[in-house]
This record gives C-alpha cells, sequence and structure tokens, in this order.
DNA sequence: CATTCCAGATTGTGATCACAATGGAAGTGT
DNA sequence: ACACTTCCATTGTGATCACAATCTGGAATG
C-alpha cells in the first residue's frame, strides 16, 4: 500500500500474482485498477512500473489535496463532535510516535489515517475516493518527502488542525489544512 | 459512452463480451475500472449495474465539479489564445445545435466537449481525470437533466465563460463555470 | 573496443474452462 | 391466496493455455 514499493521498479503480473499465491488474473486487474487510478504507470506494451513525477505533477496534485481536503474538512467541522476529536488527537500521537521511531512506512500510514478519519465524517464518500486516488497517485514519493523532513520533530500543522476543530472556526481549519497538505510536498520540488 | 446506459439496469459480464464481440476478459477488466471509477456499481456478490444517484450524492459531484472546474478553468485562462476561444465558440454552436434538435446524447457529449477542450489548457492531467472520473459517475443521471431542461433554448452560461476569457477575468470565469456547472445539476435535486 | 543484430526468454492479452455462489422461478404447505 | 422452501440456471472469479509483442543477452562484425 501507500509508501511500500520503491519508485521506478518494474512489475510483472506473473511475479505479483506468485508473490500474493494467486494467479496473474487478480494481478492483471489489481494492476489495471491501479493504472487506471494512476497509482501505477501502463507503457504503450501494457508493462507495468511504479511512476516517478515530475514536479509539475507533484504541483498539481499538492492543488489537488489542498482544494479537497479543506472542502472535505469543512464539511467535516459541524460533524467533529469531542470524540471524534479525541481519536483525532490519539492518531496524532502515534504519528509524532513513527516520526520519532524513523519509521517512513509508518509515519505515512498513520499521517493518511489521521487525514481519513477527519474526513469520513464528512459524509462525502465520492470526495473521499478521490483524494485517496490523489494519494495513491502520491505514494511513491512520500518517502522521498519523509527522507527530507526534518527527523524527530512531528510538524505541528496537526495541532493547528485540531484546534481550529475544537474551537469550530472554518477559516482557521481551511488555513491549517492547506498549509499541512501543501508544506510537505512543496519541499519535493526543489 | 456518456449517458447511453439506462440508469437501474443490470449488466452481465458475458452480454458485455458478446455485445463488443470479445470474451468476458476485457468486459470484466473494463467493468471492473468502471466500477472502480464509481461509474458502476458493483454489489457484494459482484453483480455489475449502472447505479442511480440518491440526492446527497449529485450535491456532492455537483460541489466536485465546481470546485475542480473552476480550478481547471482558471488554469486554463492564461493559456487561452483567441484559436482556442474559437473553437470553444465553434463547440458551443454544436451544443446549442444539439439541443435544438433535441438530441439528448449529443447534447452531453458535446457539452463535455466544450468543457474539455477548455481544461486541457490547463496542463493538468491528474485534475482534468479526476474530473472525467465525475463525469462518468454523472453520467447515468445527466439524462434526466436534459429531459428537464426547457428545450430550444441553450443556456447562456458558456457564453459567459466565453466573454470571461475573452476579457481575462479570472473572477468572472470563477463565477461563469460554477454556476454553469451547478446550476443544472441543482434542478435534478428537487 | 564499440556497435549492430539476432535469437531465446519473458511478459501482457485474450480465450476457455471448472467451480462456487447467487438469484429467481417453480412447487408446496398452511 | 400467500409465504416459504427448494432446485436449477445464470453469473462472477480464478486458473491455465496459446500467442504475439517486447525486452535482453551475447555474438558477430566493423
Amino acid at each position: 500500500m501507500h509508501g511500500e514499493v520503491v519508485p521506478g521498479s518494474a512489475l510483472t503480473l506473473r511475479g505479483i500474482g506468485q508473490e500474493f499465491g494467486t494467479s496473474m488474473t487478480p494481478a492483471r486487474e489489481a494492476a489495471r485498477r491501479l493504472v487506471a487510478e494512476g497509482a501505477l504507470t501502463m507503457s504503450v506494451s501494457g508493462r507495468i512500473s511504479t511512476p516517478e513525477l515530475a514536479n509539475d505533477r507533484i504541483e498539481e496534485l499538492a492543488s489537488l489535496r489542498g482544494l479537497l481536503e479543506t472542502e472535505l474538512a469543512v464539511r467535516a467541522l459541524p460533524r467533529a463532535h469531542l470524540a471524534l476529536i479525541e481519536r483525532l488527537a490519539a492518531i496524532n500521537s502515534t504519528v509524532a510516535e513513527a516520526i520519532r521511531r524513523g519509521d517512513a512506512v509508518a509515519y505515512i500510514r498513520t499521517n493518511l489515517e489521521f487525514h481519513r478519519t477527519l474526513y469520513l465524517r464528512a459524509q462525502a464518500p465520492a470526495m473521499l475516493a478521490l483524494v485517496e486516488t490523489v494519494w495513491l497517485q502520491l505514494g511513491p514519493t512520500m518517502r522521498k518527502l519523509y527522507g527530507r523532513m526534518r527527523q524527530g520533530r512531528p510538524p505541528d500543522s496537526h495541532r493547528l488542525i485540531l484546534a481550529a476543530l475544537r474551537n469550530r472556526e472554518e477559516a482557521a481549519l481551511r488555513v491549517a489544512v492547506r498549509t499541512d497538505v501543501t508544506k510537505g510536498l512543496r519541499l519535493l520540488m526543489t
């Protein structure tokens, strides 16, 4: 899943099938679906590989995250009761834990879980599905992002998001989500 | 494609394959891809059918169109030279022609072609892909929209879009695109 | 030593088949 | 007459196979 595959490596259907103990038919369908979602690249000859994103593509995906995730957060805001905020705070502590441990995969996974639990309250499944598509496209390059993050210090954008949720401030929530989403990705476009 | 399948009808993989003269394997892959994109619904048992959208889903998809298409239009604005605007005007005349003829499928097709030609100039393929996904999800219900439109009179939102493009007014373009995209769909949510 | 070319191996695609699960219709009991 | 049950046809899934296209490695040639 997110951030587990090395970018640029080539995949074979028979290899994927053998890896999961199945035939090549399920591997083919999964691969084609991921290609349709943009998480994998298929050459004209049909070869499957993980794409390496150019800078303008990263900028585009960052803009998409900003657009969609602010909307999702705003829609989730009136439905975010205290239990949800506390659960988000708990997830955020595991994010900090993953950063302190230096576990890139766990960081990516828990960070996305933080966002997903918030957006699930928006009751907008189509929008959430689009965001997950964007996440999948960003997956292979999220590792690089983690490498360039300053280690041991979790970003405080999540705390800003939690504060805006507690105070029911829509404008502050918009700003917090947008900066949290775009700030990290801009680092990659050096 | 868009607006050609009746909503609520059930599809079978063998039927699709026989319809296109192939085996069921390509039909299966196409169906699963469309399911992944939200254009088709798959029950827990794997049965394929075209979804009928509830009102809140239509509202959600309309919001998505508003969000994404305004961004795409704004990104296309600085690159929209005169030749593109003239081509858009030509497409718009075929849209009006389709409305006057009462051809629902042609109207849907040319209307989307109008939007796509504009958004292609935005040089944002991921964003455009997401919008096309939204269009596919709205496909089965676009026929209903046409039925409730007042016949013979093309909406003037496209003319507003063209005017904003000519005058290079970003704010007016935003408003024109948003109203063009959401106005029609709100009709469906009676 | 570099470049070109050829052959073997590898890969994706489409077709077909066996199988389990599901849906619907017919039949039966009350 | 209606509801429930049962049984068969239909459907999706996964596996395997043949084939064409492609990639890769080394050999031959300049």
